[in-house]
DNA sequence: TCTGGGGTCCTAGGACCC
DNA sequence: TCTGGGGTCCTAGGACCC
């Protein structure tokens, strides 16, 4: 049985979740700022009409927004992270096949489900999550994964589909004339503008485009988008996520940093917590790059950035280690007299923590060093991140980035749940 | 004062080998 | 007198995604 395509994708997503838990939230305009307080990530239906745009940098809404009483929150990770795993859990009950595509959607096959009447099943699915955790979502439905996300579009913006488009018999001429080049998955700015230069605006016009003149214009990925239009899948369901390749931590800095002790102080930070992440997914890495920069928009600033990729003798996730190296490259590549603006650490040569090569001149205790991760992972664990930290990291730094307008972790932490009172 | 963070895939070009 | 060519691997950069 050909696989039936569902794209499954959460409204408004982390406005949903900040209005699960306080309701009187609802019908009003909301935001949610990116990290550092910086943009507009998250907008409800209300600030939407109001004019303000994505992306848009928090002060500048400030400037063109002064009037109407829009509700601001940082954004709060360990919130909708949690909130994003159980909407996926509920999904999984409604399909077998389901891959989890971000944290607020989801691709599943629903060949085989709700005996047919597809349009009946989403409008199910879409109640079901609703019950089991207040947040709204929009389904839709083709054979292909393009066509499920374009018609995922459409049950976005019209309100007579009450949250569902099915087109899985038939994409035809109306609606796909009805969108944007623009707007299909896989094409950005870049491409819709070559595109439009031909006079190829539709989806309509981009499914009957030359294959040939598309190739040479967008090589293979132009050319699959082609075909999904058409309804031939070439986008199949990924079930098991393939392994990790790379692995970043980079922040914007909540002031500048001017001193070499403040920046390796960053750098410590973000390692400790890219060695976190590789130990939970049970990797190693075998490179690991420094980067750092001032801020490109202060123009009247004076400029810099750097980078060093540094091979690791012996793939590791030990966080030790992995700060050592670390402060090397950060000495390494410092330069006094400017205002930094962010930095980070990545990782990548990623290799499971069982195929760690050794290396024969290795004079590290590993097996000593594994054992203090996990104790210090433990601990972490139950006394909350941060408990137990390598002291170059710095306590109480001036630089950590700025969210002021947080709302309480009300799922995933002891003292911030929510209170239910009886009467 | 204030402009996010973390990924993937594809392609072209260089290094190197035979 | 003659100045190849194909394969592989790696990397940097571009484009895109949420």
């Amino acid at each position: 049985m050909p696989p039936i395509f569902a794209l499954v994708d959460c409204n408004n997503f982390y406005v949903s979740c900040e209005r699960v838990f306080q309701p009187a939230l609802r019908g009003k305009p909301v935001v949610v700022l990116s990290n550092n307080d910086g943009c507009v990530i998250a907008r409800s239906e209300e600030a939407k009409a109001l004019g303000i745009p994505m992306g848009l940098p928090f002060f500048q809404m400030r400037e063109q927004f002064p009037k109407p009483p829009i509700e601001i929150y940082s954004s709060n990770y360990a919130l909708y992270g949690d909130m994003s795993a159980r909407v996926m859990a509920i999904l999984k009950q409604y399909a077998p096949e389901v891959e989890v595509y971000s944290i607020d959607e989801a691709f599943l096959n629903l060949a085989g489900c709700g005996g047919g009447d597809l349009q009946s099943y989403g409008h199910l699915i879409r109640q079901g999550v609703e019950q089991g955790t207040g947040i709204p979502l929009s389904i839709g439905i083709g054979p292909t994964k393009t066509l499920a996300k374009l018609a995922n579009r459409l049950a976005k913006r019209s309100p007579e589909a009450h949250g569902v488009v099915n087109l899985s018999d038939d994409a035809d001429q109306d609606v796909l004339q009805s969108v944007a080049v623009k707007d299909i998955w896989g094409i950005g700015r870049s491409y819709s503008r070559r595109l439009q230069r031909h006079g190829i605006e539709t989806a309509w016009q981009l499914r009957q485009a030359d294959e040939r003149w598309i190739r040479q214009q967008m090589g293979v990925v132009g050319v699959r988008i082609v075909w999904e239009l058409r309804g031939i899948s070439c986008l199949p369901l990924q079930l098991h996520p393939p392994p990790k390749k790379t692995l970043t931590v980079s922040r914007s800095f909540g002031r500048p940093i001017t001193t070499l002790d403040e920046m390796r102080q960053a750098v410590a930070t973000y390692t400790t917590r890219a060695a976190e992440k590789l130990r939970r997914h049970q990797l190693a890495a075998s490179t690991l790059t420094v980067f750092l920069h001032t801020n490109p928009f202060k123009p009247n600033e004076p400029q810099y950035g750097s980078a060093i990729k540094m091979t690791l003798p012996v793939s590791t996730s030990d966080t030790a280690e992995l700060i050592a190296y670390a402060m090397v490259g950060t000495a390494h590549i410092y330069l006094g007299g400017y205002r930094y603006k962010k930095a980070g650490v990545l990782l990548t040569g990623l290799v499971p923590e069982q195929q760690i090569q050794m290396n024969l001149f290795d004079a590290r205790d590993r097996e000593r060093a594994k054992t203090l991760m996990q104790t210090i992972d433990q601990v972490n664990a139950r006394l909350g991140s941060g408990a137990l930290q390598y002291a170059v990291a710095g306590f109480h730094p001036g630089w950590q980035m700025r969210r002021s307008r947080m709302s309480p972790r009300y799922t995933t932490n002891w003292d911030e749940l929510v209170v239910v009172r009886a009467g």
